[in-house]
DNA sequence: TGCGCGATTCTC
DNA sequence: AGAATCGCGCAT
C-alpha cells in the first residue's frame, strides 16, 4: 500500500529533503475526486536565515511566515504576478526553510507544475495530507545518487555570489518526460 | 499611500 | 528580447 510521507520526513536537513523528494510522488485530489499523481523530478532547497536567495533571509513577513512554521506544509506564493509556486516546508518550527518543487515527470517548470496540478493560494499553509488534497507518497524505487545532478538554483542571481552558486537544485536525470 | 520588484513563462 | 500582471515589502 502506498505510504504518505509524514511530518518527520520533512523535519530534517532541507538539502537532504530536497534530494530525497526526487522520485517520490506528488499527489493532488481534485474537487471532482480525480487524483493526479506525478513523480517529482526537480527540486530546490531554500534554507535558513542566512540564505539570501530565500524569502526568509530578512525575517518573518506576511508572505513567508509559513516557512517559519511546522514542517510538512505547503508554501504557495504568487511569482511575477502570474505563476503560483509550490514549496514544501522543512525543519523544525522557528527555522525558516522549504523545498521548491520545480518539476515533475512530464511537466517542467514550477509555474507550469502548479497550473497542471491546479494548486494555488488556497493550498498555502496546508499540511501535506490526503485530507488537504495535496500530499507526497513514498516511492517504490528512488533514484540512485549517480542519477541525481546538483546545480546552482535558478533565477537567484540577486542573492549574491555565494548563495547564487550554492548547488541546491536537484534534478533526477533518469526521469523520463522532462519535456514541455 | 505609493512604488518597484520578482524562486516564471510565453510570444515575437 | 519583452510583455504579462499583482501581492508583497519597505520607504514615505
Amino acid at each position: 500500500m502506498t505510504r504518505v510521507l509524514k511530518r518527520s520526513f520533512y523535519e530534517r536537513d532541507t538539502v537532504t529533503v530536497a534530494r530525497e523528494l526526487l522520485g517520490r510522488t506528488l499527489c493532488r485530489r481534485l474537487d471532482s475526486g480525480k487524483i493526479l499523481r506525478a513523480r517529482i523530478a526537480e527540486t530546490e532547497a531554500y534554507d535558513g536565515f542566512e540564505d539570501r536567495a530565500s524569502h526568509a533571509h530578512k525575517g518573518v513577513t506576511v508572505r513567508n511566515k509559513v516557512m517559519f512554521g511546522a514542517p510538512g506544509r505547503s508554501y504557495v506564493y504568487l511569482c511575477y504576478g502570474v505563476h503560483w509556486l509550490l514549496n514544501l516546508t522543512t525543519r523544525e518550527v522557528g527555522y525558516p526553510a522549504a523545498v521548491l518543487i520545480r518539476g515533475v515527470e512530464g511537466v517542467t517548470g514550477p509555474g507550469r507544475l502548479t497550473k497542471h496540478l491546479q494548486v494555488d493560494k488556497r493550498f498555502n499553509e496546508l499540511p501535506l495530507t490526503r485530507v488537504a488534497g495535496l500530499w507526497v507518497e513514498e516511492a517504490e524505487v528512488v533514484p540512485d545518487a549517480d542519477e541525481i545532478s546538483a546545480t546552482p538554483r535558478v533565477g537567484v542571481d540577486y542573492a549574491g555570489e555565494r548563495w547564487a552558486a550554492m548547488p541546491w537544485r536537484f534534478v533526477w536525470k533518469a526521469s523520463q518526460g522532462l519535456h514541455r
